[in-house]
DNA sequence: ACCACAAGACGAGACGTTCCGTCTCGTCTA
DNA sequence: TAGACGAGACGGAACGTCTCGTCTTGTGGT
């Protein structure tokens, strides 16, 4: 009784998938993720429904997919280390700052945080995929500030990257306060006092 | 060219203002957010669709309202002040860790987080008439422990809260971790030691 | 190494549904 | 008596399933 005819992923139209792929990240910038169909993705791409259907089980996950074709490629993340934890994490907490207030990763990015809290599937895709090496990068940084006594050694760190990156994400997410410099500063030094050695 | 006929306040009718939210949280509730309709809500309220968009904008302001509803009276929000500040917020913190497991707020919980994400709008009218007044609470304990030499007497307050729930908040939403009391008091140990005298 | 061919993935789009937001109806009420 | 109400018809958009021919691709025989 099992509906489950799967289609054999070796078959698979390599082309199709990429234009797909491609339809649903220019109409999220476009006209915004709620406004996205599945017809109209499909139609982009000049692609059949069914096509997307069969390899995709929800808008979602088509579009979840497209961001992580962006980040392919990417996979060797590594962070600033000179030396100095502070700086370095200034360095950084700032260019994420800046990343967020470019209006072009306004929608793609809401609409990533949209699928993430709605659906725990792509929540779980997410935190492997995309979060899990970025944040193992950033804790490798971190195990180095350990090592040179610039970080208490017993710190999760874990929870060390929760201080740091949730008051920002939570910032932009609810729009509750302006993203500047000083802020990704003052959120380092915040951060660094918690958790001094 | 204006089609803003608007209605009358002074007629509306109490009853079936009460019927739509109540109908409202009840389907949340049951079908979360994404599958709740405006026709859904009309009918299971018994009132004609167009009451409804008599009254509200969206669907999202519809739900949103049956929130509002939920938390009126409470007004007098006060935290604890028993002169210790890190017990207090413990407190606090143990409560809020508790409230976001409790399985009957999480449909309607990530519900409203979905609106606020994607509703400038919406976020404005939450952070006004939620999280405003309870935030207000929050810094004036907060205030009572600068003057106590508990918190350092300079620290932004704003700053602060994000600090202190911030991560929580990322942690429910992602679904990237347990929520336990012992989570709960490492953040107010953290965010006292961040923002000590 | 080649080729023939069946399996099945493809583009296209018809289909029945659901829900949208607008619009009329009478009815009821403030 | 104006206008808010319940009910529901309406056209349109998008859903997810399905059925067409066509095209592509892995494989098995030569």
């Amino acid at each position: 009784m099992s509906q489950a005819r799967k289609p054999n992923p070796a078959r698979r139209s390599e082309r199709s998938r990429r234009a797909v792929l491609d339809a649903a990240r220019a109409l999220v910038s476009e006209v915004g993720y709620a406004k996205v169909s599945i017809e109209a993705i499909a139609s982009r791409a000049g692609v059949g429904k069914q096509t997307i259907y069969r390899w995709w089980p929800s808008k979602g996950a088509v579009i979840f997919d497209s961001f992580l074709e962006l980040s392919r490629g990417e996979d060797g993340v590594r962070l600033p280390d000179t030396g100095d934890l502070e700086a370095d994490l200034k360095t950084v907490m700032r260019a994420t700052v800046a990343e967020f207030a470019d209006p072009v990763f306004e929608a793609p990015v809401r609409a990533l945080n949209l699928e993430i809290v709605a659906d725990p599937a792509l929540a779980d895709a997410y935190r492997e995929k995309l979060a899990g090496p970025v944040d193992e990068a950033k804790k490798e940084r971190l195990r180095s500030a350990q090592r040179a006594g610039q970080l208490a050694a017993d710190a999760d760190l874990d929870l060390v990257l929760e201080v740091l990156y949730a008051p920002l994400h939570q910032r932009w997410l609810h729009r509750s306060g302006p993203l500047t410099p000083e802020y990704a500063d003052a959120l380092v030094e915040i951060t660094l006092r918690a958790f001094a050695p």
